[in-house]
DNA sequence: GATATGACCGCAA
DNA sequence: TTTGCGGCCATAT
């Protein structure tokens, strides 16, 4: 039963259209805007329920590319690992922190309890 | 077209 | 716990 996956094609891209910069993010974007409020994912998780297998550094990227006032909680996006993908000590990161904390999220050390926090679609 | 980089993931030592 | 390696996809040069 051709069960051989899907195969991603390559973007099939118009001539008559510039090139989307955004491709998959627009599926990122929907993930991350429906994790509930007081929930983490990561980035792994994100890029899975987008349709990415494999695509958590996508999802890091599409991140990274957001636009100002996307209103997106990105900020409930974290690592695998439960920890903040930003290095300690910086301004992001500690944003993020704060932010998290505001929903009820316990922050410790940049770390997150997936196992407490985690979202469960 | 090739190379390097990136808000990553999973495994192994 | 940290470090190293390969893999994945998109962007920039």
């Amino acid at each position: 039963m051709a069960t051989s996956r899907p195969k991603r094609q390559k973007s099939a891209r118009r001539g008559a259209e510039p090139a989307n910069a955004e491709g998959g993010a627009e599926r990122i974007w929907q993930v991350v805007a429906m994790i509930p409020h007081g929930r983490v994912a990561s980035y792994g998780q994100v890029s899975e329920l987008a349709g990415l297998p494999r695509g958590a550094r996508l999802v890091g990227r599409v991140l990274s590319r957001l636009p100002t006032g996307s209103r997106l909680p990105w900020h409930r996006v974290i690592t695998a690992s439960g920890r903040i993908a930003f290095p300690p000590r910086t301004q992001a990161h500690r944003r993020q922190a704060a932010l998290l904390r505001e929903e009820g999220i316990i922050v410790r050390a940049g770390k997150v309890s997936l196992s407490r926090y985690g979202w469960d679609p």
